[in-house]
DNA sequence: TAATTGTGATGCATTTTTTGCATCACATAG
DNA sequence: CTATGTGATGCAAAAAATGCATCACAATTA
């Protein structure tokens, strides 16, 4: 949309704050860039930005005009789009911020069945902290987040949820993969492997372990959750995992064949999870990013039935 | 703004369902004028005007991106009101879409106070029907729409309304005049001059009448209040009035040097009208308009203290 | 303290885009 | 069938945007 360009520009360089830097991004001259914000800061009647030695930095005007080009932007997106859909054929693009939990396997499932259904949808998916998706929306870099307890922002508007039960992984062959429910005393002494204290998993877990006054060994902590997976194979550790993060048949299939196995934890020891699905609050969405919403919450209610809400 | 070019140039176009006459009014060639639209076109990837061999109609997809242009300039005018604000001065310009009750001395008196304490903001007047005030503020051509009964559209939201009861005016000399208050059998056998069976006073008057089985000798009807306002001194006729259409002082004053005087009509026999002050529903104006709507409901609290709501 | 590095601003020549004129193709009304 | 209106298009002129070289200034570094 040419019309868009100065805007555009406007906005990277606000990110960027700076105007050189921006323009490297942007594929133009610092020159070309500067002259656009000159003009439409003359056009505005006042300045946009503070002009730094490190770069530029956005005054209040800045800050207002730039949440203007944001929404203004976003909804010319909701537009095209439900434009794009009278013609039969759904267009769009769709930004998702997501924790990694969703981004194994619930999310490239979901999109794969998406765009089987509609080719001309293209997607972004951004893999991110809770706090870092939050943001992501209210700048209005995604349409949608995916996001495993807890929710900070009031901006947040929740359009489903799904519980999720705490599941304990190990190898096949560990002494607890006999019991098909596992409480947390008999984790006491156990070597454990942990996503990092900044995952709504871990800070779900700890609450349980604080409350029954139980002391795991912890060996490793990781952000990364295919290192834990996969290290369960080479020493016998468990891990703790949501089932939206396990591959889709890990629970229902028996587990003869598996090398690794995943057991409930006894939900009174741990309740279970919130994972939040949502958008900006009060923004309206395009079409696209709609109905992708609405697969969502059916493949979620499909998944895990009467745990959906909303 | 010169980033609005394009999208103000396709609202001309379908305000005036041509290209060539819009290019007219926007003083530039319709070659140009066609030149861009088949852009934006090209860039939406679809038309959006159908063309017709007596000029072009928006279609489906043209009235989606119609209205998100206008959405989008009121919200720009907004946002650069806001940013005026910022420095101290306010800026800015009100639209206003009122009957001509208030247009007589209401709001003169109003905006003129208003621009004595904001020389910078400027104002549009347009005196129109109630359906058409309610039609400008849905096509956002205007801010704020004064409208004395009834309202129609689900989209007018009400933010004030004021009790306006009917009275009843004649000149000085009139039999009439020696009561205080009119009841509507007093006025059997009077001739009398009323607007045009569109304005919200003449329903207002009807009701009553039929509810009373009264008939008045209507010897003239006009639509405009100042020939049956200055008609009054030169036949012995009566005539109805709302107090915000009637000079301030009419009702307070006593009426000693006056040539025309105004009586209230019982409220038993006409209840009073609402003078509704309203926005579009759902929008947020432009700093100016929404202080000036502060002004107004001030100044309606001043003039009709109790009979004011919201 | 002086040199270096990084920033945004600006004059000038070049490139790109927009505009206007003349004209076409088409539909409708007389 | 003609006359009048409509939007579309080729081409040259006008206007706007861009890139290069360079300036002025501030912060950092030697």
């Amino acid at each position: 949309m040419r019309f868009m360009t100065s805007l555009r520009f406007i906005d990277a360089v606000a990110r960027e704050k700076s105007i050189r830097k921006a323009a490297e991004k942007l594929a133009i001259t610092s020159t070309a860039l500067n002259r656009r914000i000159l003009q439409i800061e003359d056009e505005i009647g006042q300045p946009l930005f503070e002009r730094l030695a490190s770069g530029v930095r956005l005054n209040t005007a800045g800050e207002l005009f730039v949440q203007h080009i944001r929404t203004q932007t976003a909804e010319l997106a909701r537009v095209q789009s439900q434009i794009a859909d009278l013609s039969g054929i759904r267009r769009g693009h769709v930004r998702i911020a997501s924790g990694a939990d969703t981004m194994r396997y619930f999310l490239p499932e979901t999109v794969a069945r998406y765009r089987g259904e509609h080719p001309a949808v293209t997607f972004d998916l951004v893999r991110q902290s809770g706090n870092a998706a939050e943001q992501a929306l209210r700048t209005l870099e995604a349409d949608l987040a995916l996001i495993f307890e807890p929710i900070k922002s009031a901006d947040f508007q929740t359009m489903a949820t799904a519980r999720q039960q705490l599941y304990c992984m190990m190898a096949a062959n560990h002494p607890l993969a006999k019991k098909p429910v596992i409480r947390l005393r008999d984790c006491v002494g156990q070597s454990a492997i942990l996503p990092r204290a900044d995952a709504g998993l871990r800070q779900l877990l700890n609450v349980g372990l604080i409350r029954r006054s139980v002391e795991l060994g912890t060996v490793i902590e990781s952000n990364s959750q295919e290192f834990l997976q996969n290290y369960l194979t080479h020493e016998m550790v468990i891990s703790f995992q949501i089932p939206i993060a396990m591959p889709s048949d890990l629970i229902t299939t028996p587990a003869n064949d598996r090398k690794i196995v995943a057991r409930p934890v006894d939900l009174a020891d741990v309740p279970a999870g919130i994972l939040h699905i949502g958008q900006l609050k009060g923004r309206v969405l395009p079409v696209a990013a709609a109905k992708f919403l609405d697969s969502i919450i059916t493949e979620l209610g499909a998944r895990y039935g009467d745990d959906i809400d909303q």
